[in-house]
DNA sequence: TGGTAAACATGATTTTAATCATGTTTTAGT
DNA sequence: ACTAAAACATGATTAAAATCATGTTTACCA
């Protein structure tokens, strides 16, 4: 609002980098120009918010480059983070679909690019491709699965238990490959941390430095590096 | 298996009383027909179990009669209970749509009467039927913002709160009217709240006494009645 | 680049809720 | 109706994690 230069930027979706993990991967090419013609294409940097818990959903947002935390923010005014999106992610369209509010905020975690398509042009792609919509319901029907787990887990598992999940689970899905392998390339706060894990920051610092002294983990600056996933897994106590 | 009296019965789609309240209270009379003639309907007692998680689904359940507790058992044998489906309330096409074993188990509470439809005539009806697809479409977000919502209390509340809570989300779905109203018609045990709020037997036992003497609620046998909704409602920390 | 706020870290204390132990009441099956 | 098992109840103890307090390091921006 400040700033001069513009934020906007031009992104073709027919020529997106992140496309190919996104729902769109299969969209007919004339539906792509539809949606490159009528969306909108900004860049954020982090702390900015993308939505509001309790506001209404105009469209949904697409995730060019970075990362999004979605959250709820308690009575206490402690966030609880329900998932990290990534590039290829859509976000909101649960809300636009279920036509309630947001349930959630959305903030951005790191420098990100995120394209924003109206509702209507949303609605139309969807009712005009079927193999699109049933891909939609079967991810949706997908997520749900996976918040019940999730759900589960935080009632049945101690936070330590809970931590070395997420600590896994981060690596699964940031891990980098080859070089500084086995660091996981998200920078999140311990308090981020905390608030996926559902508990204390203090908490969170005194058993990454416990995971520490028992070797399962090492510490680059505030990223993590697994070193024995083995261990870790089972400190997780899965297939247990 | 061992009774001589079959446990099957003959419900008609077309007739059913808990139609109303389901996704398909809109169906064409021609696919209700189908669903009637395919189907087949089967009366269970207290304790049985319509499907168990990590299998794989084969059809859907819907339910006619009575009540289902669907739960995940977690390492150290505790259930976790996701939800309590009543009349009309599908089972099982979430993971029929995401094409996954069961995330869950299914377990009747109370005599129920529950028709099963083949997998292959749920999924032609649902092809057949856009309307139809975009309700379930609308129904599954609406549940994944409701699961979102009750992982961040468990992550966020108090044992006191979210047995308050529970108390009154089951006053609201299973209150009664006039008569004995404010009296919660469902058959929990100790136990099984206590697997809803995500806490121990003994401490829902011990919090019910609390409320008890404190006038929130009356405990007639082992059904709840609710005395006093709004300090039940502060209690639970709600609109703070 | 110096100053300031945020993030990280560690110790001490308190709170919450789980667990263990034991007894009583209800329920269900023969 | 009788018995066994399950459910309910209450007290005592322990364990887990939150909170409070304080100090250090790191990151950011004017």
């Amino acid at each position: 609002m400040s700033s001069r230069k513009s934020n906007h930027i031009d992104l073709q979706c027919q020529f997106c980098q992140s496309r190919g993990d996104s729902h769109f991967s299969e969209l007919p090419t004339d539906d792509l120009e539809v949606l490159s013609s009528h969306k909108s294409c900004v860049t954020y940097k982090k702390g900015q918010t993308l939505f509001y818990e309790g506001t209404r959903p105009m469209g949904i947002f697409c995730i060019n480059h970075g990362k999004v935390k979605v959250y709820k923010m308690g009575s206490n005014g402690k966030e609880q983070i329900l998932f990290i999106a990534q590039p290829g992610d859509f976000l909101g369209y649960r809300s636009l679909l279920s036509e309630e509010f947001y349930g959630a905020t959305g903030t951005v975690l790191e420098q990100a690019a995120i394209c924003f398509i109206p509702k209507s042009d949303f609605l139309s792609i969807l009712n005009k491709n079927p193999a699109f919509f049933q891909k939609l319901m079967k991810a949706v029907c997908h997520e749900l699965g996976v918040m019940e787990e999730k759900l589960a887990q935080l009632a049945q598992k101690s936070v330590r238990e809970r931590l070395a999940a997420t600590i896994i689970m981060l690596k699964e899905t940031y891990g980098m490959e080859g070089e500084g392998s086995d660091v996981i390339d998200i920078a999140l706060s311990r308090e981020d941390l905390a608030n996926i894990v559902g508990t204390a920051t203090e908490t969170v610092i005194r058993l990454l430095s416990d995971f520490k002294s028992d070797g399962l983990i090492g510490l680059k600056g505030k990223k993590i590096q697994v070193l024995d996933a083995q261990r870790l897994i089972h400190e997780a106590d899965f297939y247990a």
